[in-house]
DNA sequence: CTTGATAGATTGAATGTTCAAGCCAGACGG
DNA sequence: CCGTCTGGCTTGAACATTCAATCTATCAAG
């Protein structure tokens, strides 16, 4: 019984969606960083970070929900909040309920920043992402795309289960 | 008469597929690096230099239409040369019909470490983009990439024009 | 010719990310 | 209690990428 293997090469469909996949893939977050470096002094990830506190109850998040929240790794969280820190954009403390946990809060000045660069940032998005497209094709890729993550291992929630 | 202005933040069917698009923005080239690295002591970038040389007469090409091919930036690829040449697996030289460009070439050890890391990639790229697919999501995907990309800026012909 | 301008490519410094090691607080087992 | 273990976080070094400066070969103009 011929056992049927996986096919090896991808057809000239998979090819051609394969390239503009991985153009989309590698253009975009320097497309993201290009936008919002001028006028914000911030790469896309800190955008990320502080976006994210924005939107917590007292602006606040622990260090490990921030980092999967963010898509990045403990680690390279760290490093850009010891950046913003330094521009008082942010501000890292110990939980007092339990010691061993950071939490990350955006300052006022942090908050006034993000909100000054969000329009244009969000603006950028609009035409470089949603507008090339038809609203069949907005809810067809949140649906590809779902799926390419899920196949990724990424969290079915981004912000984790928040205890 | 009220000027149309554009719609500011995104609503939440932009919003979901956003936050997934730009899941797999970030984790695919981590994932793609976290593949070749252990068995093949490359990252996806260097993959994919050597990879379109491979395919290439006499697997040659000058640098700058390689780059564009790489989608990446003459630097970029200079320095990754460096690295790639230092390994044997690639080698420069003037081209002779015109000593300002330098064109680069695949060595035969090199097409060899390519062609060995070559199933393992293809079947993880299968994997993680075109199984979790339907033949119908493939083609859209194809066809919503191919839009953003030319939003970015991205050219038509990954080679350009080679004259 | 000679000069200037320009495209292609390289280089080194600055910046950001990853990787591996280490630190600290609390949980757990004896 | 006391020691060990573990999870959360930080740190510094290694590495890759970007950015700006530079170099070289060709081409065009005078």
């Amino acid at each position: 019984m011929a056992q049927s293997t996986p096919p090896p090469w991808l057809d000239d469909q998979e090819r051609r969606t394969w390239l503009a996949l991985i153009t989309v893939v590698t253009m975009l977050p320097s497309a993201l960083d290009a936008q919002l470096a001028p006028g914000s002094d911030i790469n896309y990830f800190e955008y990320t970070v502080m976006a994210g506190l924005s939107e917590q109850p007292d602006r606040t998040l622990q260090m490990k929900h921030l980092a999967l929240f963010a898509n990045g790794s403990l680690s390279r969280l760290s490093h850009a909040m010891t950046r913003l820190e330094q521009r008082g954009w942010v501000r890292r403390g110990k939980d007092p309920t339990n010691g061993r946990l950071t939490v990350a809060t955006l300052t006022d000045e942090g908050y006034d920043h993000i909100v000054s660069a969000a329009p244009s940032h969000v603006s950028e998005v609009r035409r470089m992402v949603f507008d090339p497209l038809t609203p069949a094709q907005i809810s067809a890729l949140e649906e590809i795309a779902s799926r390419i993550a899920a196949a990724l291992g990424a969290p079915d929630d981004p912000f984790g289960p928040i205890p």
